[in-house]
DNA sequence: CTCATTTGCACAATCGGTTGTGCAATAGGG
DNA sequence: CCCTATTGCACAACCGATTGTGCAAATGAG
């Protein structure tokens, strides 16, 4: 008893009186291949269940240099990403690898070490989701020849998948106008786009959709109605409070750009009388149950975690040159109270 | 050019002129030990930088059988989890180790697999949040020598950090007895408990608070008053609904056991008129930002989600014994509308 | 100038799998 | 009975880092 428990393809060929390289070939399916006859290739893997092996995977993936783990790369854990995550999780798994989830919190830097990281773990495949800087990512994982996709936000230098953000938010857009003439106010009122990044491309396409929509209704919009500063929380309670200050109340619509966001704004609007809130239409681009729950109606444009990610496999399994696939969201009107 | 891209330290040996096992000593900082010169170990972290090495992960970890990884299972992607999540993903990096976040879908046997998998990736310590056979899952941990913790859901035979269930839920109780009395309904109407379930810990200590402080009140608590059936979104939908069938109405008052119960919870309470709403005093033992924003007020205790993490560090990296370490949630009371 | 230290580094074993190759023993054909 | 084919497996070379050990050269003491 010199080594104590371990338990390597060398212990159970000690103990099954078989070579090394004959336990490694029965123990992962390739016996047949190799001619080794069923009778030792049975009593090896009756053996190895007896003594609960379990191959050491570092050592496998260095000499096959392949590890069995599928990465995803977001910027945080909130209630979007967090969808995204759970079917990754499931489809990775689907597939018999290992999905290991990683947050880089929007900072380029954080995602270049972490990719970085990523291959020195003979990474098998990236997931970027909402990634600063696509292009860069991409690059690095080219020079590694690593299989990548980018979701959420698009990369020229590879296969992205998107929610159409220009259609969805011309919808929502619409959506807001329609419930403004319901409830009345006048056509002098007009609606606000609050929160994003406007560099960024989903940000700029729903920016886009948002313009069009406005301007097939009133024939002018004003660029002072675009109030895409950031997607931060804190930001938002301060945008939509100056916006109040500087409006003397609320507009006649407004135009949420994420749930951060939209967390943000209700910040300010709970403090409001509840009919200055039903005199505004509001929308919400990201999907929150509990939004149709609130004191007042709110839109909501849910985007279709599940399509995204199932369409990125997709796109990754066939290898797919660098397009842009766009999946439309669904909206959730306002249920009238 | 026989070695296309290889980046090893053998390839870094042959540019610098030096072995192998001099770069490795340069690389990871041990030169001095090793008395490599000053000189030589800055040649040599030079060209390694030159030329972007980074260390193959699968080789030193074989060699050391110690990975760099540190693991967090837990059920799923959710709000409390997440922020779990997210907590843990500072501090395992602030470490300078590469957290790994895997989800289980409280499914036992898909724990014992996971962790299986965790061993074989010779992970370094596993963080379990929420798991539904603690024991057995420590006793794997321990065969293999593994340190590890449990968050939320406790164990036995491991270091363990829990919220402490029983008091938070005994203040949330007489919170919405408080607000009962200040909506004026009779000493008759009561408070219901829904959803969870009784088997787990923290379900059985939160019915226990919640009894106590009943008893405190009326003297008296009858078991058809905890509805503790499943944590499950749909289920409590359906407890809702069929308890207002069977009453009548809305009760007095209702402990909310989750936030997926809350969500299921909202479905329903959704459909009544807002009158109803208002007369039944409501608590959430978990917090929705968004919760303070509905059309009725909701007392929420909040789990210290960074304390329950940074805890759980401490009694890791301190090699604690199998104690059980409380936190106290906060409470958020209802912000009058 | 000699001998004992110390300095500076190279060698080689090792971690635990995978995989190309080679060599006996058996089977089969004539 | 001999010769070729096939079967069944063992050997050994990797993958890329870490680490105990050993040995020459430089240094220093006397």
């Amino acid at each position: 008893m010199k080594k104590i428990q371990k338990n390597t393809i060398y212990d159970i060929a000690e103990r099954v009186g078989a070579s090394p390289s004959t336990v490694s070939a029965a123990l992962n399916g390739t016996w047949k291949k190799r001619r080794i006859s069923a009778a030792t290739a049975e009593k090896i893997i009756e053996v190895a269940r007896e003594h609960g092996y379990s191959a050491n995977l570092q050592a496998r993936a260095l000499r096959t240099s392949r590890s069995g783990l599928v990465a995803l790369l977001m910027p945080e854990h909130n209630r979007f990403f967090s969808n995204i995550a759970n079917t990754f999780s499931r489809e990775v798994r689907a597939r018999g690898q290992c999905p290991v989830i990683i947050t880089t919190e929007r900072n380029p830097e954080e995602e270049r070490t972490t990719v970085a990281d990523l291959m020195a773990w003979s990474i098998d495949a990236i997931f970027f989701v909402g990634t600063v800087s696509p292009e860069d990512l991409s690059r690095q994982c080219q020079a590694a020849h690593i299989p990548h996709v980018f979701v959420d936000q698009p990369c020229a230098l590879a296969p992205s998948v998107v929610t159409d953000n220009r259609t969805g938010a011309n919808i929502l857009t619409r959506e807001i106008i329609r419930s403004m003439s319901h409830l009345g106010t006048g056509p002098q009122d007009t609606v606000y786009f609050l929160g994003g990044d406007q560099s960024l491309p989903s940000t700029a396409n729903r920016v886009e959709g948002f313009r069009a929509a406005m301007y097939a209704h009133v024939g002018q919009v004003d660029p002072a109605q675009i109030l895409a500063t950031s997607y931060d929380m804190d930001a938002a309670t301060d945008t939509i409070s100056a916006l109040y200050q500087r409006l003397g109340g609320l507009p006649g619509g407004l135009f949420i750009n994420s749930d951060s966001v939209f967390e943000g704004t209700l910040r300010f609007l709970a403090t409001l009388p509840q009919d200055e809130l039903t005199a505004c239409a509001i929308g919400c681009f990201d999907y929150e149950p509990l939004g149709q729950l609130l004191r007042f109606p709110v839109h909501m444009m849910r985007q279709r975690h599940q399509m995204l990610v199932q369409r990125a496999f997709a796109l990754l399994e066939t290898q797919s040159p660098p397009v842009l696939e766009m999946v439309q969201p669904e909206l959730y009107p306002a249920t009238q109270l």
